[in-house]
DNA sequence: CAGTTGTCTGACCAGATGGTCAGGTTCAAC
DNA sequence: GTTGAACCTGACCATCTGGTCAGACAACTG
């Protein structure tokens, strides 16, 4: 009956903490390039540079180590979302939130990577995070937009599709990394301007009220 | 000193070509669901109703039947972007291509899946189809819409980040079906027409030439 | 320094996994 | 209906997998 068995205990020494870091780390690596199934603990054990039953002091199972890391994720990967400004202008909050989820991609692409592979799975450790959290914040970015449409300070678009294609372009950065890298042959550092550049003409093109040929020629507002 | 050791020896008999058919299509419902080291044989074995042995009577290994099903899906994957017209209008040229592209990931998302599970993971199996058929394929129609840009038939874009976007939009869809139908919760046949809507005017509105914040203004066609 | 708590490991286990093999069964052609 | 090839299987194997455990070692505390 002790009160020990949290998904993620907080660790209370100094060793416990700096072994927890470097078993979620490495577990990081492994679970998101090879999936939960296809990870092994003798992997992650010896990218951490820990024993196997050294890691299983830490944490009570692999699927543990997959748990916490998906819960510790899904904070990181909705602030964007959350960030979006319901007093700001319409256009510039949403190309905003394209420039942050495209930063998130490329500083954290394993993250990226490791939700795509257990979406990809069938999201069997998260639909609850998905029909809950996930879904709750997403209907009321939506409603927030459809309000912005209704008072004509946007095109007339359907939020979930637009709020998808955000998702979409911005993590392909990272989950299709190999695959973009193949094609550009660029150092990252420029594909990342380049996706900022293109994403940011699209949305504007698409969101900025009066269609394509616009109405209301607003003041070009400077990034 | 046999012929038989092709990648994908074709099938002689009527019973090789219905287990072969049989197999490959249990291997692309397990592969595209845990990817390649997730899969079992005894899972491809189980849903095809064969024996595990009978498979590898099949296919010399897992491996095997893996390459087979990569190596026939990059066809038909590439088949929407061969088919656009360099001498059509560009515009609906490329909305084809989305239009294409998004049937595509409606009616074989186990295929999307399976190539979204290989790239996610490095694509240690087909950087040498990424980097050669799918990547000369990449550069002949970016030169294209080069070409339609510096026309004015087609608004500045960068024409690789254009293409990425889309394989990025589309393949959402099928990617993540999971997460689109616990947040829409909708029938999948209105969540693809939402879908060919949204995209149809996204990059309507971004490629329409003479769009919103550019340099030559060109004749505004249509609201 | 003794004792207690926290950290770590080698050896081990049961079950799964990719793959093999000797031999049995089915099938089509003679 | 005999025969040879194609087809299929149960039993088996080496290896890997997640996980356990008894006990060694380290570190803080008194």
């Amino acid at each position: 009956m002790d009160a020990r068995n949290d998904i993620a205990p907080r660790p209370r020494t100094r060793i416990q903490r700096k072994n927890s870091r470097a078993i979620l780390d490495a577990a990081l690596d492994v679970f998101s390039q090879y999936g939960f199934r296809g990870a092994t603990l003798d992997q992650i054990a010896e990218v951490a540079g820990l024993s196997k039953p050294n890691l299983l002091y830490y944490f009570p199972s692999k699927e543990a180590i997959h748990v916490t890391l998906l819960a510790g994720l899904m904070d990181s990967w909705l602030a964007p979302l959350r960030a979006i400004d319901p007093n700001g202008e319409p256009v510039d909050e949403i190309l905003g939130y394209v420039r942050r989820k495209l930063e998130l991609s490329r500083d954290y692409p394993r993250e990226s990577r490791l939700f795509a592979n257990e979406v990809l799975q069938g999201a069997p450790r998260i639909t609850d995070l998905i029909q809950g959290e996930l879904r709750d914040l997403v209907s009321d970015t939506a409603a927030l937009i459809r309000g912005w449409v209704a008072a004509g300070r946007l095109a007339p678009v359907d939020p979930h599709h637009l709020i998808f294609s955000i998702w979409a372009t911005t993590q392909h950065y990272a989950d299709f990394d190999v695959q973009v890298r193949d094609i550009l042959l660029q150092d990252p550092e420029r594909t990342h301007q380049g996706a900022l550049d293109f994403l940011t003409h699209l949305y504007r093109a698409a969101l900025t009220p009066g269609g394509p040929g616009l109405g209301e020629s607003g003041p070009g507002k400077k990034p």
